[in-house]
DNA sequence: GGAATATATGAACAAGTATTCAGATATAAT
DNA sequence: ATTATATCTGAATACTTGTTCATATATTCC
């Protein structure tokens, strides 16, 4: 209890720890290349090579961009012989892209 | 045109200058302190020197933060005397931040 | 006017991040 | 087994970013 307790019930501000994980997941959608990466998985699960060779990105820029992505667990991966297809973990993912795209393109 | 037209054109792949703007657009929301900046403006308009005695923030680095949002035009101003209240700019900003919050919370 | 208060600003610095490079691992093809 | 292909990894580097510190601007009060 301190003197701004009642504020900041009132206004419930994120508490620190929240605060991280949710900047953890925004910051997944920080980035040009992670946002092209996430743009050509919408539809479709894809390879790496693929995916490198149309964003334009370095296989190894590639591949480490999307290690990131898993981690937070917005993409999952598929192998099939040598070659793993990445696709979009869930559907929050899709709307938040989708969210976003609409803020920047109307208003 | 090149051999991955057809492919691009399928899945829609996010352009370069689009991804910049919407990898700005997040970039808000991809740090905790901006984070708990918006979850205490969320029902409420707040002057400079509360926001930074409720977030924790110093008063520099609140006003820093302040002026990034504002120019990305998620946060507007009204001035009072010398105080200066800042208030979420529009609808999808909560939007947004209520998303991420939702899927950190469940799923 | 002069002091006090609220906010803004620019430079400097530390910490974080995206990419590249070189090389490692794993699977497939010969 | 050797070679080729797909992906991954760690270290190095250039770049970005959040905060602090010192100072500036603006407004109110006396």
């Amino acid at each position: 209890m301190n003197k701004y307790s009642d504020i900041i019930r009132e206004v419930d501000i994120l508490d620190e720890q929240h605060a991280q994980l949710l900047a953890e997941l925004f910051s997944a959608f920080s980035d040009p290349s992670r946002l092209r990466i996430i743009s050509a998985l919408k539809d479709l699960e894809m390879n790496v090579g693929t995916i490198s060779e149309i964003t334009g990105l370095s296989e190894s820029a590639t591949s480490h961009q999307l290690r990131g992505l898993r981690q937070l667990r917005l993409v999952r991966t598929r192998k099939e012989g040598r070659q793993v297809f990445y696709s979009l973990d869930d559907e929050h993912v899709k709307v938040l892209y989708d969210l976003g795209l609409n803020h920047i393109l109307h208003g």
